[in-house]
RNA sequence: GGCUGAGUGGCAGAGUGGCUAUGCAGCGGACUGCAAAUCCGUGUACCUCGGUUCGACUCCGGGCUCAGCCUCCA
């Protein structure tokens, strides 16, 4: 039985899904202005992790996994202007980055990725709805339970336009705070569950915000007017775009219905994201917006959050650079994902250390289906339901490494099907899908590594130029067998010191010599 | 200030009211021409002070330390 710790509750509970022929998540994906950096990473490969088993337990087609992009607010329009983009150039290029460093990563795409932009129909529509309800109330009009109605003919328009062509549009002369519209926090009893936090409190601890139009410093911007060439889509508030909260109750609810099952993000999006999209959905739709809320924690360097603020990020490109993708990908997995992950090099040296070890064990036996292998696998799902134990359920893949280390040279069929099921609940995390001497040998899925190759740094280029080519090894391997035939073990030393220093490291089986790079 | 979460062996990182996590590193042994890989063996870890208990690293309370949220952030 899975459980999963319910953020909503803070407690660890069975999870019922809805709909067991349709298990529904969404996850916030990415603001799409810059590189993806570590962060993010982890993002993308603990819910893979979540959507591989849920699809393992449910069955494949009876998992629906929403992850949205926000490619419309403020730093996006700051980003574009500094590089002198229209808004959609700069944020399809960015997608396509996040995709191909989440394709490395071996993420698996989720069945919709609606973006903010396409759904500005369904954003207007429920904005519409809190006002109509009373949850929202427009700034300039003093009377929050006022009939905005005079403008409600609006949205039909010519709102489906690329944004960018309108940069420079007539909408200038909508200025300041008139057209922006807010959500009345007061009026939502329930505020402050998820992330447990009291209007109160919150009140008293609140920056106060100059140049505003709120009631309350707690509301939230649920519509932003457009300021002089700013992009605008028009609304029954005038012309602008939407806040970011919204956008992700606004698509959560049109991909997955008004009631789904599980909501995750980032520890950061606890508050006021999540909490902001509870309050807005459930107000509009009336009913319970999700069951169960995950978050995942953060990856830190040097005790420290890692952060675009702060600085002190690592971008995803810049770790595969020095890193196989696989190994980045074990080293998330490798903690808990509630808890904080420290990001260094020699962690993932460790990292790459143990996913050698892994692969050492699957080196040179043929894997074999059937075969009575129910223990393990029990074990790494006890492991696996407990609210996704992955460093629990590594360590069951570890114990299987070593049984079939053991059986390799007296019960090759034995060891064949450990090997089997080694590779099977690897598969479960997305590890060990590859042939291990791929692995061994530095090779990257195929289309990847050309990609990285082409886009990477010099310096990184310098660092493979100066390798040896696989036939040049290979050709200095065949030189120091006859060697070692001829027992001329200085030879044999030489080229084994010469491969060694381009970083490729022999191992001397009973058969012929393997070797790996470093 | 308010609210969370965390403190485990050299490092990383799970977990449990009494019983081996696991990985990396180290040490001893086997194997090897020597290595590497692998296997076998090896480490009386659980912030601190009280309490509950036959028994607590594990439950409760105080303290200390760290991180995070309360502002954009995965």
């Amino acid at each position: 039985m899975l459980k999963i710790h319910n953020n909503l509750t803070k407690r660890k509970e069975p999870f019922v899904p809805i709909d067991p022929k349709n298990v529904r998540m969404y996850v916030c994906g990415m603001t799409v202005y810059d590189l993806c950096h570590l962060g993010h990473a982890r993002v993308l490969v603990v819910f893979d992790v979540v959507y591989r088993y849920l699809r393992r337990v449910y069955g494949t087609e009876h998992v629906t996994y929403v992850r949205n992009v926000t490619d419309i607010d403020d730093k996006i329009i700051a980003r574009a202007n500094e590089r002198g983009e229209k808004i959609d150039q700069l944020t399809n290029h960015f997608i396509e980055e996040m995709t191909r460093d989440a394709d490395a990563l071996g993420v698996l795409h989720p069945d919709e990725e609606p973006r903010a932009t396409r759904h500005m129909g369904e954003i207007i529509d429920m904005i519409q709805a809190l006002i109509d309800k009373g949850y929202a109330y427009q700034a300039g009009k003093g009377d929050r339970e006022g009939p905005l109605g005079d403008k409600v003919n609006g949205p039909g328009g010519d709102r489906e336009g690329p944004l960018g062509d309108k940069v420079n549009g007539p909408g200038g002369d909508r200025e300041g705070p008139l057209g922006d519209v807010y959500y009345d926090v007061s009026r939502f009893e329930h505020y402050g569950q998820l992330s447990g936090k009291n209007t109160d409190d919150l009140r008293v601890g609140a920056r106060v915000e100059v140049d505003t139009a709120k009631q309350d410093p707690l509301d939230f911007v649920l519509w932003k007017a457009a300021k002089p060439g700013e992009p605008y889509w028009e609304s029954p508030w005038g012309r602008g775009r939407p806040g970011w909260h919204i956008e992700c109750s606004a698509m959560a609810t049109c991909c997955l219905g008004n009631h789904f099952d599980i909501h995750g993000g980032g520890l950061d999006l606890q508050f006021p994201h999540h909490e902001n999209e509870i309050a807005q959905s459930e107000a509009a739709t009336g009913e319970k917006f999700v069951n169960v809320w995950m978050h995942n924690g953060f990856v830190r360097i040097d005790e420290e959050k890692m952060s675009k603020s702060l600085g002190n990020f690592f971008t995803i490109r810049e770790v595969l650079e020095k890193y196989d993708p696989e190994v980045v990908r074990f080293f998330i997995l490798n903690s808990h994902y509630r808890s904080p992950l420290n990001y260094s090099d020699k962690h993932l040296d460790e990292a790459k250390a143990a996913l050698t070890t892994l692969y050492n064990a699957l080196r040179g036996v043929t894997p074999v289906e059937g075969g009575d292998v129910q223990a393990y696998a029990a074990r790494f799902e006890a492991a696996m339901d407990d609210d996704f134990n992955t460093p629990e359920a590594i360590a069951v893949l570890f114990e299987l490494a070593r049984e079939i280390n053991r059986l390799r040279g007296s019960d090759a069929q034995a060891a064949g099907r450990l090997a089997a099921e080694l590779v099977r609940l690897g598969g479960c995390l997305g590890l060990l899908q590859r042939d291990p001497e791929d692995f061994f040998k530095g090779r990257r899925p195929t289309e990847i590594q050309a990609d990285y190759a082409s886009r990477t740094t010099t310096t990184h280029n310098a660092e493979v130029a100066s390798g040896f080519s696989e036939a040049k090894i290979e050709i200095l391997i065949e030189a120091r067998t006859e060697a070692r035939k001829n027992k001329d073990w200085a030879e044999s030393d030489r080229i084994r010191d010469e491969l060694l220093a381009q970083g490729v490291v022999l191992e001397d089986g009973p058969q012929k010599t393997t070797w790996r790079q470093e």
